[in-house]
DNA sequence: AGCAGTACCTGGTTGC
DNA sequence: TGCAACCAGGTACTGC
């Protein structure tokens, strides 16, 4: 499941291939993805250089001509990086076919086997576009700390893991590393946002961009393991503390791990750590 | 404005 | 063994 660590290795993988690069050709096998994807526009881009490839929270912006294409991978998909000779698989949604800078033909093949994801064409500026317009702060950057989520959370009565998934207040932060950067900081993720200290919500942020960085030093392999195996990727479950491991012992205080469901989500913690 | 609930989709797992 | 029901996951949307 990609959260922002994938988004991020997705990046740095066709980044290379995409700068300096000419769109040659756009294939789009379906179309139905969570909106319906603007095959006629996107061929229109077609013969133009990419000027810059970025990612914003989990979208991945292309840009190209005074246009931006805008990819989400959902919680299935994947792009990789082919060559023009590579068979087409199930699931093989989209193709965009660029030349390189060093003139070979390449595939960028998204790939989305519960189509949960989407790829639009934005106006520039892109980040004036209603998906982006109202995000949070990145997690990895200065400004998103505990004095920006205490401030945040003042009139916010739902619980702590609620508020951290919410992309108005910060984005990139996934079910999985919630539960984790919770327990990280010794939260209890049902406790009322508005009710935790300025001192907890340090040990918080913290907490975020540890787990979020660490994630992405080790993205590589979780990218590999997903998009080969559509398992839970490897690399993470070992270093999972709380997630998924319900009724087994903590390993710092080997109490007991619980589960409950928070806003329709699972979500783990500790009884004795996190209060 | 904030929040709960719903929808989208399909492969894998569980239950009968 | 086969089939149905359920679950996971991110996020935009609806309606209170």
């Amino acid at each position: 499941m990609p959260e922002l660590p994938e988004v991020e290795t997705t990046l740095k993988g066709i980044s290379p291939f995409l700068k300096g690069a000419e769109l040659k050709k756009i294939v789009v096998r379906q179309a139905q993805l969570r909106w319906r994807v603007p095959t006629k526009k996107l061929q229109q881009l077609c013969g133009n250089p990419i000027t810059s490839v970025q990612r914003r929270a989990k979208y991945l912006l292309i840009e190209s001509a005074d246009k931006v294409i805008l990819i989400h991978l959902g919680m299935s998909g994947s792009l990789r990086v082919l060559d023009p000779s590579e068979a087409v698989g199930k699931h093989d949604h989209i193709d965009i076919v660029v030349t390189t800078k060093s003139g070979a033909d390449k595939i960028i093949r998204y790939n989305d086997p519960r189509r949960f994801g989407c790829c639009l064409l934005l106006d520039k500026p892109a980040e004036q576009h209603k998906l982006l317009s109202s995000l949070g702060p990145e997690p990895l950057t200065e400004i998103f700390d505990g004095d920006y989520l205490y401030q945040k959370s003042r009139a916010r009565s739902l619980s702590a893991k609620q508020f951290i998934m919410d992309n108005k207040v910060v984005v990139g932060v996934g079910n999985i590393y919630a539960s984790e950067a919770l327990f990280m900081a010794g939260i209890r993720p049902t406790r009322a946002a508005k009710q935790i200290s300025r001192k907890c919500y340090h040990a918080l942020a913290d907490a975020i961009k540890h787990v979020l960085s660490k994630a992405i030093k080790a993205g590589g392999t979780t990218l590999n393991d997903f998009s080969q195996t559509d398992g839970k990727p490897g690399y993470f479950q070992q270093e999972l503390q709380v997630y998924g491991r319900d009724g087994e012992s903590c390993n710092t205080c080997s109490g007991k791990i619980k589960s409950a469901v928070i806003g329709q989500r699972n979500t783990y913690f500790c009884t004795q750590c996190q209060r």
